[in-house]
This record gives C-alpha cells, sequence and structure tokens, in this order.
DNA sequence: CCAGTTCGTTACATCGTTGTAAACCAGGTA
DNA sequence: TACCTGGTTTACAACGATGTAACGAACTGG
C-alpha cells in the first residue's frame, strides 16, 4: 500500500506529528531530525493524502469550472485561461460541461460535488433567477459572462459591457456606410441573457445610426455553433440580402461567412461580417474575422480573485466586475484607412 | 456550518449509522426510520463530504486529464468527449494543462496529485521513456495519443494508426496527379512521436507513389499552432512552391490555408490541402478541409474503459488499443467524382 | 415455551492528517 | 540544588463517513 505519516516516521523512528511538521515546513525541527525524516520520505517516496487533508483542513484546493461545452473554443479559451488563474493560486480545476442544459446547470449549482470543491466558477445559460434563489449559499460562486436575473444578484460576477460592445461593433458596420446590418444570435427559446443584451445594442446602434429596424434582419438560433451560425445566414440571404451582419459570437460568424463565400458573396465586398469573442479561429480564417475581444485572461483572473476573497471570508456585498473590451477590426470589415490585404483572387 | 451526518441523526433521532444506512440505500432499513431521515436530510439540506468519503474508501471518482492545451481545438474536443465517457461512469474530470513542457509533464505523471484522483488519462508531447520509468506506479495512467519510447511501455495506450493515416492522406494527394507534396509539422527539437510517425506515413506514400523525397518540401515547426503553420506554408511557397500540402494538424492546416489564400493561390486550385484531426473548425472553413479523422469519441471512451479496469484491479500486461480513423475528403482536396460545391467567386 | 432466525438499529474503530496542549530536555539563572 | 526558559518532540483528539460486529426485538418452528 501506499505509505503514510506513520510508515515514514517508523522509519525514522519519530513520532508521527514530527513528520508532519516536517513536511509542513513547521520552523521548530532540529536539522538533524529533519533530514532523518526527510530521507525517510524520499525512501518511501511519500506523498501527503489530500483528501485527509482536505477533510482535516474542510478545504480541498478544487475548484469547479461549468461551462456550457469546451467544444466551443470561447470555453476553450476561457477554461484555459481559468485554469492558469488557478494555477497561480495553487488551485487545481475540474471541469462540468452543462450542454446549457438547465438540468445539468441545476445540478451544478446545486452543491452536487460539496465538500469536494471550495468554490464554484459558473457559465450559465439556461438558469433563471429562481434556479438560482434555491440554491444553499455554502460553496461560494463567481458568475461568468451571463448575469441571471434582473435584480441584485447576491453572486459575485464578472463579465463585460455586452450592450456597448454590440452597439460599438454595429455602429462599425454602419458607418461602412452599410444600410440593411443583420444580426445573428437571438434565442427565441432559452433565457439567453447574453444574447438579449447584444441585441439590445444592436438596436441602438440602428436607432443612432438613423436605420430602420427591420425584423427580417434578425436571425434568430438555436444555439451559437457554426452550423446554426451557416444556417442562419442561409435563411438571411433567402429572405433579402443585408449588406452587413452582425454575429453575436464568433463561431456563428464563422458559419456565417461559410455560407456567404459558399453562395460566391464577397467579403467584405458585398457583405461585412462582424463575430464576438476574438477566437483564435477567427484570426486565421479567410477573411480574417473583425471581433468584440473581451480581455478574456482578465475575465479569469477577475473570477479567481473574486473566489479567492470570498473564500477568505471576504465581503458579503457581491462584486460587479466589468471587463473591458476593445473591436479588433479585419478583413471580414475591410476598414478604410487601415491596412488590409485584400484577396487577390478578389482583386 | 454545513450539517453532518450527526446533526441529521440528532434531528432524526436517530444513530449516525442509519442516516448513513438511509444515504447509501442500504436495504434494511424500516420505511417509517427511512422517511423520518430523509425528511431531516431534506430539511437540513445535507450532502455527504466527498472528502470524507474518499478518505474512508480509498477512491475520490476523481480522474485527472493531462493535455498539452484546451486552446487546441483537438484536444479541447478531446476532452469534452472524455468528460462525457467519465461522467458515464460517474467520475468527476480535473484537467492539468502542460503547454507540452517536459517539466510540467512530469510533474503530472510524479503523482503530485496522489490520492485526490484516483487515475490519469494523459496526453503527453515532451517526455521520454526514462521520466516514465521513474514514476511510482501508484496511480493508474492510460496514454493517448502519443505512445512514449520505444519499447513495450506498460502503461496501457490509445492511440489511431498514424503512419497509415498519414499515408492514406499523402496517397489521396498524389492521386489527384500531383508531384510536389509538401509535409509542414516536422519538429526538430522534441521528442514528437506523433509528428515523426506522420512524416513516416508520407515518405512511404512518396516512396509508393513513386515520387522523389525532396526534403526542401518538409517544413519543420515549433509547435502545432496556426501561427507555425501559416508561416512554415509561407517559407515553402518562397522556396520554391507545392502543389499539395499534407499537414500534421487541422490547426497548421488552417494556418496553412490561410497564407495560401492571402498570398492569392487557389485551394485546391493550385495547391491541395490535406490535415489531419477533423477538428470542427475545418468543416466551415472555406474550403473546407481535408483530414484525417480519427474516432475521438471512442478514443475516449476506451481510455476511460481501460482505466476502469485498472482501477477494478485488472490486468496486469499493459492494453493497446488502436483506434480505428476515416479520411475526410472536402473541398480543399476537391476529390473528382465526389460532390463539392465550388467557391462561386472562383468558378 | 424456548432456541434459532431474521430484521432493524447501534457503538466502535478506522481512513490519514493536523491543531492543541502538554511533555521533554537542554542550558542558564537564582 | 531548584527553577525557569526556550526549543523540540510527543500524545491525543478531532475532521466526517462507513464497515464490522454486536445488540435487542420480533418472529418462526418444533
Amino acid at each position: 500500500m501506499r505509505p503514510r505519516l506513520k510508515d515514514v516516521a517508523e522509519l525514522a523512528g519519530v513520532s508521527i506529528k514530527t513528520v508532519s511538521n516536517v513536511v509542513n515546513d513547521y520552523p521548530h525541527v532540529s536539522g538533524e531530525t529533519r533530514a532523518r525524516v526527510e530521507a525517510a520520505i524520499a525512501e518511501l517516496s511519500y506523498r501527503p493524502n489530500l483528501s485527509a487533508r482536505s477533510l482535516r483542513a474542510g478545504r480541498s484546493g478544487v475548484v469547479a469550472l461549468a461551462v456550457p461545452d469546451l467544444d466551443n473554443p470561447y470555453f476553450a479559451e476561457l477554461a484555459t485561461n481559468v485554469i492558469e488563474a488557478a494555477d497561480r493560486r495553487g488551485w487545481t480545476v475540474l471541469i462540468d460541461q452543462t450542454q446549457g442544459d438547465r438540468a445539468k446547470e441545476r445540478v451544478v449549482i446545486s452543491g452536487i460535488r460539496d465538500h469536494l470543491i471550495d468554490g464554484l466558477l459558473f457559465s450559465p445559460l439556461a438558469l433563471t433567477g429562481k434556479d438560482l434563489a434555491g440554491r444553499d449559499e455554502r460553496t461560494p460562486m463567481v458568475l461568468l459572462g451571463e448575469r441571471i436575473g434582473t435584480g441584485r444578484s447576491p453572486y459575485d460576477h464578472v463579465g463585460i459591457d455586452n450592450v456597448a460592445a454590440a452597439r460599438a461593433a454595429t455602429l462599425h458596420l454602419a458607418e461602412h456606410g452599410r444600410r440593411r446590418i443583420a444580426a445573428i444570435g437571438v434565442q427565441r427559446t432559452a433565457v439567453a441573457a447574453t444574447g438579449r443584451l447584444r441585441l439590445k445594442g444592436y438596436r441602438q446602434a440602428l436607432a443612432e445610426a438613423g436605420l430602420p429596424a427591420d425584423p427580417s434582419l434578425i436571425a434568430p438560433v438555436a444555439r451559437w455553433g457554426r452550423a446554426d451560425g451557416a444556417e442562419a445566414m442561409s435563411r438571411l440571404l433567402d429572405s433579402g440580402a443585408p449588406d452587413a451582419v452582425f454575429c453575436f459570437n464568433d463561431t456563428l460568424a464563422l458559419g456565417a461567412l461559410r455560407t456567404l463565400l459558399k453562395r460566391g458573396y464577397e467579403v467584405p465586398g458585398d457583405v461585412l461580417v462582424m463575430g464576438f469573442d476574438d477566437i483564435q479561429d477567427g484570426r486565421f480564417a479567410t477573411p480574417t474575422l473583425s471581433t468584440v475581444a473581451p480581455d478574456k485572461a482578465l475575465i479569469a483572473q477577475s473570477a479567481v480573485d473574486l473566489l479567492a476573497e470570498r473564500l477568505s471570508g471576504g465581503t458579503d456585498k457581491a462584486h460587479e466586475v466589468c471587463v473591458p473590451h476593445r473591436l479588433a477590426f479585419r478583413e471580414s470589415t475591410d476598414l478604410p484607412g487601415q491596412e488590409h490585404p485584400r484577396h487577390p483572387a478578389h482583386a
């Protein structure tokens, strides 16, 4: 079996506690004893039992990150950043995939892993305020991205200003003189707060630019995947072509781009395409994808910091962190005055 | 504080063990007692302490998945599948990112999380056989993808036939009559067994097709990202254009594709492009990316199954599982006789 | 009516660790 | 010599859950 403190203690001829003291760098251990214990530890290649430790300490050093789907590059990149930020604090990250499914999301917040995780970083899609209200508030939770419920929630939240970002993105399209600017990403069924906020920003921009709000230019989707974007774009083209399209995330945009190119439209010549999230794929698509770039590293870092504050018994008041974003103008919107190598085959 | 068995027991007026029996569906509990206990559990919303359980049981129900980088869609998709397969067994997955860094990989296999995880699913990049030899064999480990060392390793391994797959992919390019078939993905510095195997398959195919092995057509890269592929393609074009390119993974291929289109080449007209991994991005690139499609779900499932067998004290002999793959021919290689909508702007 | 069986419940020890408090052993002071 | 002081080490009791063995009660059959 695996060696325990007891085995090390016997081999070194000291008490269990002394070994524990050595392991934990307790100061008052004589050099000679320490050496003997360390030799014994090495010989048996002893490793502390983390389960016992966390039972004793009431802390496990593990936090959970719950996201809809790692297949989605945005969440994969977010997870990468979260894992790195957690690592800096010596935490381990455990990942739950909810598929954006309400039942699964409910399981995640229900404390199913209570006592295994010290905290939860949660990126919800389908939960309502009611679901949250029923939650036992034992394990601290920080919400990422989507804010749940309309009122003041008791949970820390990290996000970006979706309305402002969507507004700026849409305005950018309008500044190119485009007048039929479509939007892809509204979700009819789900709670989809994020989608609603981006829609709001889109509408604000249209109004600001003096453009009519044509409902036929708003393409609903079931999910935010590439296939959904492709299919939605197809519908838009069938029902009267737009001259620009703002997609609520990059995977939708890549899908839309695919449809456009496949059907012979030139991007950005015929249709401008703007995405949201700044996933890596967009930087290597042809044309490269203009997008809203949230500071993902900062989102992850802020979330981990908030959680750490909660864990150390910090403030009661729920914090609301708004992480900055910037717009990345690339070939798919071909901003004049900036250098953008046109695809020569189209030139 | 959080309720323990003891609190529930007191509330229900029974012993701790009886509550435990109810929680664990132990058969011999009278209906009346069970009801009372369940009521108490609900009232306190008691949750078992998983740390205590795993201390007692010697099992945590947590397995670790160590991959280079979730940013890479291949590993993100693999992780998705692993999490699903683990979920079916009631396991939780904890993710380590190694960045393909040898030091970090060594930490992962060194049992740093001994006793927290029951098993390890490991996708190594940089480790040598020597690193593995020094490992304490306490936590069962299953290797994914890369096989380590040349001889028989004591570890279970799940992978695909890289040589055969690369050979088939390259032959497909040759069958189109292309004679200057480049390869992107050789890594000079690292261990990179996978890259070597795919190179071997590539060479076999060239020989088989009676094509000369021109070393200037082999483009080395530092890593397997999009930027590396783009840059390698650029070098290939500068040093005498190839008429087809086999990339050792899809991100390299997407990078290469980007460079080709940016520099005015037509794909597949001027240059055929073939990738490896079948990540989702490739299906929505323009042109869509032909690729080798390993059965990722089966890889994940097999790995989890092997680990489960080890955990239940299974066989001593190391298992070697070879998961089937298929070739996905898409627009970037434009297989004649198959329907492939050409990009109308190019038609 | 009692031995034997089953059922429901319980006390206890244990998993491996660490905080607490107390014991121990110098060496120095009174 | 007796006492104190400080560093060093130790015994013990938790943390919360569960397997074991044993208990009393209710039931069976002879």
